[in-house]
DNA sequence: TTTAGGGTATATAGTAACTATATAGTCAAG
DNA sequence: CTTGACTATATAGTTACTATATACCCTAAA
């Protein structure tokens, strides 16, 4: 690997083994980033193949996140140590990159396994369902507070859903109690909460629920969806269960994937004996 | 989850929960994608916390690398069966992502245990070490073709590298065959290489080193390395060792790490019997 | 010798997705 | 009635390119 002067290659040369525009190249002799090791008369570049190591390793740290600026900074004072250091760095935000790719990963199978469930589901059947105990993060309760505490304790929910890595993909849900349902308050909701098919450690404000739930679905907005309420307590009525404490709602189709209101889907599950 | 005109957020607040700069939301609203639910006559927005989530999928699907037009593109005619096939290609380009951040794992690996080594090593040893079989990437035969040729060589071997996923962060090596090392000609090297720990099926040119190497360590630029050539030979002769076919060389330090030429170091590994 | 085609150069403007700044209106508390 | 914290719009700046316009350079064929 001698320099030598016949291995020169141009600028269109050059971008090429690069696999970038010939620009870029121009643009990063402007800043003085990299700069070709001749330029002649005329003011061609010339580039020489040991270039090619240089731009890489600026390729990789572009990647790795670092504004050019950053790495031009890091090469003017390069030496094996402060490469060492930095490769100590980037090698830790990489894992933590990874890391969070992982958890969209996650997220997006979660999502799917929503939309697929709901696609092979028949939405105007009233089923009861055995469901085993679940792991939910639960907000603190919404009910019976101030509007400001409401919006306050909601948004701890969301910030704590991602802060803690919370954020699962699975339906945002929310939980209402008996009282209410039996007053006819079917939208007072107690709790939100997110389903955490695996829990972890030191997390508060988890609980588990199980047992038996009369399940049903509501195709439309919030302002019908007593209808689908009182249609599923009269279902229930009939098949001679008692309500139980708790009733969940789980958005299926939101504004995330609907444009009209009308179509929304909302899960809603009675837990009954 | 009612839309209770009560849980209206102002700009501010709902730049907090969303955990970005106001102006984004401002912008965002400018530009059709994410518009407040309401305006009051004085111009001041109101969100929703329901918003939220919508803010939350744009914010992931940014994150998976779509622009603000390809998402606001996509929400503008939604439904269910739009957001799976968009998660389906997301899930997929997210693998892509995890795996080629595990290649710069790999890489960054690599370069730390390359330089961590020559820390720990006494660079003025030469030692006899007995190498095992290892797999190396090889470039075409660089020598005794014309200039042009060469380059273009090399820059197949840098593509390939890089195609098919080669770069595996080692050092870059050059061999040069036992009859230019005897005729003085130590830098005639005939090979480019790179080493690959885990060697991959259907790769051509591999090819696999093994046997005794007598190995010093050249501190300067190009110009001086046959110098060190000459002091590793001698040293060969002393320990009655015999030339083998190969001798390989390796950038350890070269402009990547080290400003002046004269700090470069190059492994030299001379094949023996 | 000219000319066509490929390359090279500089200079300037445009792009995305913000981000910052300047200026001004709004609002509740002391 | 002023202070401080908020809101708004409008405009300019940022990064890392990318595109375009214009002009120079070079070789090889007509």
């Amino acid at each position: 690997m001698n320099e030598n002067p016949n291995n020169y290659l141009t600028t269109g040369e050059f971008a090429r083994l690069c696999k970038v525009n010939k620009q870029t190249l121009i643009y990063y002799d402007q800043i003085g980033l990299l700069s070709p090791i001749h330029k002649d008369a005329k003011g061609y570049r010339y580039y020489s193949i040991r270039q090619l190591e240089f731009f890489n390793v600026i390729s990789l740290l572009k990647e790795l996140g670092m504004t050019l600026n950053d790495i031009q900074r890091y090469t003017l004072n390069k030496s094996p140590e402060s490469f060492l250091s930095l490769l100590y760095e980037q090698k830790a935000e990489l894992k933590e990159k990874r890391e969070q790719i992982e958890m969209n990963e996650r997220i997006i199978h979660a999502k799917i396994k929503t939309l697929e469930y709901v696609c092979r589901t028949d939405l105007d059947q009233i089923m009861v369902q055995s469901c085993p105990e679940t792991t939910l993060y639960l907000s603190k309760d919404i009910k019976d507070v101030s509007s400001d505490e409401r919006v306050t304790r909601i948004s701890d929910f969301y910030n704590e859903l991602q802060q803690a890595q919370l954020d699962t993909g699975y339906p945002l849900g929310s939980i209402t109690r008996r009282e209410q349902i039996l007053s006819g308050e079917f939208t007072n909701y107690s709790y939100l909460y997110m389903e955490q098919p695996n829990s972890k450690e030191d997390v508060p404000y988890l609980r588990t629920a199980q047992g038996n739930f009369l399940t049903g679905f509501h195709n439309g907005g919030a302002a019908t969806i007593h209808e689908t309420y009182i249609r599923l307590l009269d279902q229930m009525t009939e098949l001679k269960f008692t309500l139980g404490e708790y009733v969940f709602e789980e958005c299926i189709y939101d504004n995330v994937v609907i444009k009209q209101e009308e179509n929304y889907i909302t899960k809603i599950m009675i837990q009954v004996f």
